[in-house]
DNA sequence: TTTTGTTACCTAAGATTCTTATGTATATTT
DNA sequence: AAATATACATAAGAATCTTAGGTAACAAAA
């Protein structure tokens, strides 16, 4: 019981989960893979992004290499180790959560 | 694009999905039950419910009867013919999204 | 050539939705 | 007599979002 991140808090399981597949995104990046990803159904706001990706690299989750490509700063995250474990918890947390939502909106019939 | 309403406001579409399923409810059934549809894993705060019923209830998605049962009140709530609608809706951005995070997590391979 | 669109970062103000804490009241169980 | 369960409620604070703005480089269109 109790431990209910319920809905909220999907967009830093997003980040974790993407970088944990492809190794190292940069902000904008993850961005576009949302959209292409979801056929464009989910739109991720940048003044949602960016605190979200500050808050996870001081917590420690994530990485952080700038560089400099065609004359643009990108910063590229990518998971630590402390951040792979974290993804994983995360990763099972969303589990529960779907699992807890199709429970409720699809109940098995008790005969 | 852009209607997102992301992983936010799932405790508003559980409660009009019981209610459509159950027809009427109060609001202490309501966290009950979420508890023994999911094992114990979801638990309904108060704090967070009550408000969601007075709002939905001022927004003309619910309608409210109170009744006495053993010497104490419950208010019965039930959809309201709008609400009923409403419903449908938010079922239907909820598959939406639990499709969109499954893509993101689960991403089919392409090639 | 100026404007618009795309790429790429950022923050601040405000809205929304939750948790935690607290309160009232009745009934049952320990 | 005290604790637990039932049943409602609100307020303060935390967390997470949207909206709106800003900077800057480059490309394409008007």
């Amino acid at each position: 019981m109790s431990s209910n991140q319920l809905y909220r808090g999907s967009l830093t399981t997003i980040i974790m989960r993407l970088l944990e597949q492809e190794g190292r995104m940069y902000g904008y990046e993850i961005t576009q893979k949302v959209k292409e990803l979801t056929g464009g159904t989910m739109d991720i706001k940048e003044g949602a992004l960016y605190p979200s990706l500050h808050k996870l690299q001081s917590a420690g989750h994530l990485k952080v290499e700038a560089e400099k490509v065609e004359n643009r700063i990108r910063k590229y995250y990518s998971l630590t180790p402390q951040g792979e474990k974290e993804a994983v918890n995360m990763m099972q947390e969303l589990k529960e959560y779907m699992e807890s939502m199709q429970a409720i909106i699809n109940p098995k019939l008790s005969f």
